[in-house]
DNA sequence: ACCTTTACAGACCGACCGGTCGGTTTATGT
DNA sequence: ACATAAACCGACCGGTCGGTCTGTAAAGGT
């Protein structure tokens, strides 16, 4: 029975990051059942036992990811001592997304945004609260900043966490066409040097 | 005959200029034939009368788009005499984009690098050279403000002109994913204090 | 040993896609 | 008026999509 069912979650959970990679690859309408049924070496039917739909797959695959993403920042934030160090982090796992193996194709909160933001009602919304929260996350790095005296106190925290994510999202984008992380490099150097400005 | 003819370049046009907009709006994937036929209330063959391809409406589009960015660029940096207000005048362009009836969904060069990065190798390669060219025309601004001694000597124009690129794509996604322009707001009041900073 | 449940396969379906093509309407030159 | 050609229609095609359903094999419980 255990056996059972742990072998019922592997599948599922292969499935789910399989899928989750392609998506944030291809987009939703870019990859289709034929190709997960590849990447999972499943058909139709394994795949449908699961799944009562591409669109709960594709659901699926963002929570997955998003969780991903929460926690390669957690990870990387918890060695981090001071608030700069932990804004300095956020800058600097974004940077790595491009070209980690682990996360082809840059962040899946951005892509899924960019991608959904037409066509895919649902995934937009949760891209669009994906997004909300990772800004309010970089928002409470920065207050944390604030209050423990590092940053300025007449900085925005709202300002600087819109800041932060539209040069790396813009930069990634770049990346994506122009195929070289020059841009992406130029955003992390201008963004340390932003953060390093509301420095006390 | 010269009526025919002027009938045939507008049916045309209107089938281009229709089409750019619903890719502009919903990519190439996300606007089907029939949406072209709906828009430009033609059926199949009166399309494929001037079209051989879905491609090569997509193509021509994307000229047609192109060229208007431009258009919009130069009449507007046509009454600008110093080249810190050209830079201001490509940033509140941009800014417009956003909201302009006349180019629903902002930027398409923009949006079309991103819808074809992936699964459309022409159009990408089309966005990537239009996004190159844009770069190099704020490039020269910039150098041009450098030679008139606008601008600091020691500024980086390539740099300039990949920021303020980034971070007009990036507000331009935010802009789309959260459903208002606070994002955009930010990103121009910032680049037009960006190019305060390397005035002379 | 038998029965139930689960995991998966794969044939099949209707909808829709881009694209073709023969027919019909409409405008033009003579 | 008539012939010619361009403009346009709409039925149709092959292919692919997401999704369904039935069959089967294996595992588990009793």
């Amino acid at each position: 029975m255990s056996e059972t069912e742990s072998l019922k979650v592997n599948t599922r959970e292969k499935i789910v990051s399989k899928a989750a990679e392609l998506f944030n690859l291809h987009g939703y309408n870019g990859c289709a059942m034929s190709d997960i049924m590849e990447a999972t070496q499943l058909k139709k039917g394994g795949i449908y036992n699961y799944f009562k739909s591409k669109d709960e797959i594709a659901i699926e695959a963002f929570n997955y990811s998003y969780r991903q993403v929460m926690e390669r920042f957690r990870n990387r934030l918890d060695h981090d001592k001071s608030s700069f160090d932990k804004l300095n982090s956020i800058i600097e796992v974004y940077a790595t997304f491009v070209n980690d193996p682990l996360m082809k194709g840059g962040c899946p909160i951005f892509n899924t945004a960019v991608d959904a933001s037409d066509n895919h009602p649902i995934l937009k919304e949760k891209a669009k609260e994906g997004i909300a929260s990772l800004q309010r996350y970089i928002e409470i790095k920065v207050k944390e900043g604030i209050e423990n005296g590092e940053f300025d106190k007449e900085c925005d925290p709202e300002r600087i966490a819109s800041m932060i994510l539209i040069t790396l999202e813009g930069a990634i984008i770049m990346w994506r066409v122009q195929e070289n992380d020059h841009h992406m490099q130029q955003a992390v150097e201008f963004l340390k040097d932003y953060i390093q400005g509301i420095k006390i």
